[in-house]
RNA sequence: GGUCCGGUAGUUCAGUCGGUUAGAACGCUUGCCUGUCACGCAAGAGGUCGAGGGUUCGAGUCCCUUCCGGAUCGCCA
């Protein structure tokens, strides 16, 4: 008989005292005292102290001493202030406890392969395999009930600034750039595939075209690459687009949205506008196109400093187009050889560096790594244009560009980790704008959008279009927070002949333009208005308002690195029937 | 596909130079215990040292192969 429960194991404080109460939960520990047995009983709500007692009860006493860990039990009792030596501080209902009278045991437990403790080392593949155990502990509560909230804060957002949430379809055609899709076969339509979307970039454009104005979604997303601490081969976006907007609107939105998710969830206040910095800045003064701006080692340039010095790896670099770049690390002029060396093989293995260059700027003497070749003068130039004060450690780089600045780029990160100067209580928001409409694949010898191909570029660089297309910027932003890329967009092409340009400047032919997106060229011919939008990583924001390390633990059924769910075990091979049916067959040796 | 780290009791780990019967903590089982809250006390069970091969008188330890997990590079419009 079920004991329905009237309050949950969270919410009994000393003004409930002499109520008769039923909870239902998981008995989380047992103390039991032989003549007296204390269980920790616990729900998602909370954990109360249920006492078992000849006195109240001798029935129920004699049959708790069949309870173990993770039992899921019914108790109806009563409500008791505890003694003033008895409460517990460390519990939100520590000035209670329930006196039980009755016990229904629902559901008897193995001893689980791990303990439901909140600081848990445990193995993650334990953890996965046994998730429903992983997600007792309260953390993941926590973190499960923030995304939650979250969703629902981010819908009542939407709704209030009048868009509409309209959804996608799962089942779309494969499209060329971009991700590796995920293929389901038709059945109906023999030899034919669909793909999962790799986010619902046309639908949402060609809605615009339909005149929904202002489009949102929370949408699953499936991208099949290989997976990392922050990326999951499925993963959910909050997806926007907007008409008759230029960058700042859809930037302001957005804004908007994420100073009142952090408001709203972890109560941190973010100051609006939030700061804008252009790729190239971020590039060159941080060597990342999503800096982390909790700590600074901002990049100086000697390039000019150095270029006629006798050194010839600053010399040379400088004569090729190189640069030679360099942060300062404050307080660690002193740091000694070994340590220095350890840098070195950082900047070399890590970064890939060819080698690192280094000036301690220590009271009374200016050393440097390569003094024998760099004049006394030059150093001290060096010393001032980087702002070092005494103390300071100065790392340099020299190399060609683009690959110094992000090498050293890699090094900030590793030597900010390394000395502890990233404040992990700062939120560090900012756009990124002004990114290049298209990168040259080496490999595959061509350019590709950085973006997506539906991506604007900016109207002052469509002269470079023909004569120079990597110069060519984008009207394109992403969000970055603390280091992290939590979201990207754009301003998109609505005009075909354009549209048709970046197609071709893509490599993608009139016909196979045609055949792969004729759909949203045709669209654009029947009066297509302006528009433009972005897509967050719910995950990722999610996992950085949680200060969660993995993207695993903010996600209820989450993938290993192989791509995996090691709870249910898929993927897993089929029945021959199916693929039968499918008119599907597997290659040889498999 | 590359690089790095890891795999020893249910869990987290230790295990020295290759040498006696592979240990600890937590968990588990049993008994005692009426104010515990990381309860305590006593006793006990529990091991394919990831797998296979090799070197050796002898391998958890050394070598080779392989499997598994994680981090990362490539990849991720």
């Amino acid at each position: 008989m079920l004991l329905k429960r009237t309050r949950t194991c969270g919410e009994l404080r000393a003004a409930h005292a002499g109520e008769r109460v039923i909870l239902n939960g998981w008995v989380d520990t047992r103390r039991d005292l032989g003549g007296l047995i204390f269980i920790d009983l616990r729900d998602r709500y909370g954990i109360t102290q249920v006492v078992f007692s000849p006195q109240d009860n001798a029935r129920a006493h004699a049959a708790a001493d069949a309870l173990r860990g993770e039992y899921v039990i019914g108790v109806e009792g009563v409500v008791t202030n505890r003694s003033a030596a008895n409460v517990n501080a460390k519990m939100a209902t520590g000035e209670v406890e329930v006196r039980v009278h009755e016990l229904q045991i629902y559901n008897a437990a193995d001893t689980t392969p791990f303990e439901i403790v909140d600081d848990t080392k445990t193995n993650e593949d334990l953890r996965l395999k046994y998730r429903y155990l992983d997600l007792r502990r309260p953390s993941m509560q926590r973190n499960l009930i923030l995304r939650s909230k979250a969703t629902i804060l981010v819908r009542e957002y939407f709704d209030r600034h009048g868009f509409v949430e309209v959804e996608t379809p799962v089942l779309m055609r494969s499209t060329p750039e971009g991700a590796r899709d995920y293929l389901v076969p038709s059945r109906v339509n023999p030899g034919t595939f669909y793909a999962l979307p790799q986010s619902p970039q046309t639908y949402k454009q060609i809605l615009m075209v339909a005149g929904m104005d202002r489009y949102f979604q929370i949408v699953k997303c499936f991208r099949d690459e290989d997976l990392r601490a922050d990326r999951q081969p499925e993963f959910t976006q909050i997806d926007v687009e907007m008409s008759f907007v230029d960058e700042i609107a859809v930037q302001e939105m957005t804004e908007g949205l994420i100073s009142e998710l952090l408001r709203e969830t972890i109560g941190v206040e973010v100051a609006l506008p939030l700061p804008r910095m252009t790729y190239q800045e971020g590039m060159t003064r941080y060597g990342s196109d999503k800096p982390d701006l909790r700590f600074d080692l901002a990049f100086t340039d000697f390039s000019d400093l150095v270029k006629d010095t006798e050194f010839r790896v600053f010399r040379q670099t400088v004569a090729d187009g190189g640069a030679v770049v360099g942060f300062v690390v404050p307080g660690q002029g002193h740091l000694g050889r070994g340590m220095m060396d350890r840098l070195t093989e950082k900047a070399k293995n890590e970064a890939g560096a060819n080698g690192l260059i280094y000036i301690k700027n220590m009271p009374g003497e200016v050393f440097s790594s390569v003094a024998k070749f760099v004049p006394e003068d030059v150093t001290a130039a060096m010393v001032r244009a980087s702002g070092a004060a005494e103390g300071d450690l100065i790392l340099i780089l020299a190399g060609r560009k683009p690959d110094v600045y992000a090498q050293l780029g890699t090094l900030r990160l590793s030597v900010a980790q390394e000395f502890n100067l990233i404040d992990t209580t700062r939120n560090a928001l900012l756009w990124v704008t002004d990114f290049p409409l298209l990168d040259f694949d080496p490999e595959e010898k061509r350019w590709v959008a950085m973006h997506h191909p539906f991506t604007s570029p900016k109207p002052e660089d469509l002269h470079l279009m023909d004569s120079d297309p990597g110069k060519v910027r984008a009207r394109a932003y992403d969000l970055v927070m603390n280091g992290s890329e939590i979201g990207g967009g754009s301003i998109r092409i609505h005009d075909p002949a354009m549209q048709r340009k970046m197609f071709a400047l893509l490599g993608i032919g009139e016909a196979e333009a045609q055949e792969k997106f004729g759909f949203l060229l045709d669209a654009f011919r029947f009066g297509a208005p302006p528009h433009g939008g972005l897509a967050l990583g719910l995950d990722r924001i999610i996992m950085l308002l949680t200060g969660s390390r993995s993207l695993r633990d903010v996600i209820a059924f989450p993938k290993n690195q192989r791509a995996v769910s090691l709870m249910d075990n898929c993927p897993d091979v089929v029945d021959p029937r199916q693929l039968d049916e499918l008119h599907i067959q597997l290659k040889p040796g498999l």
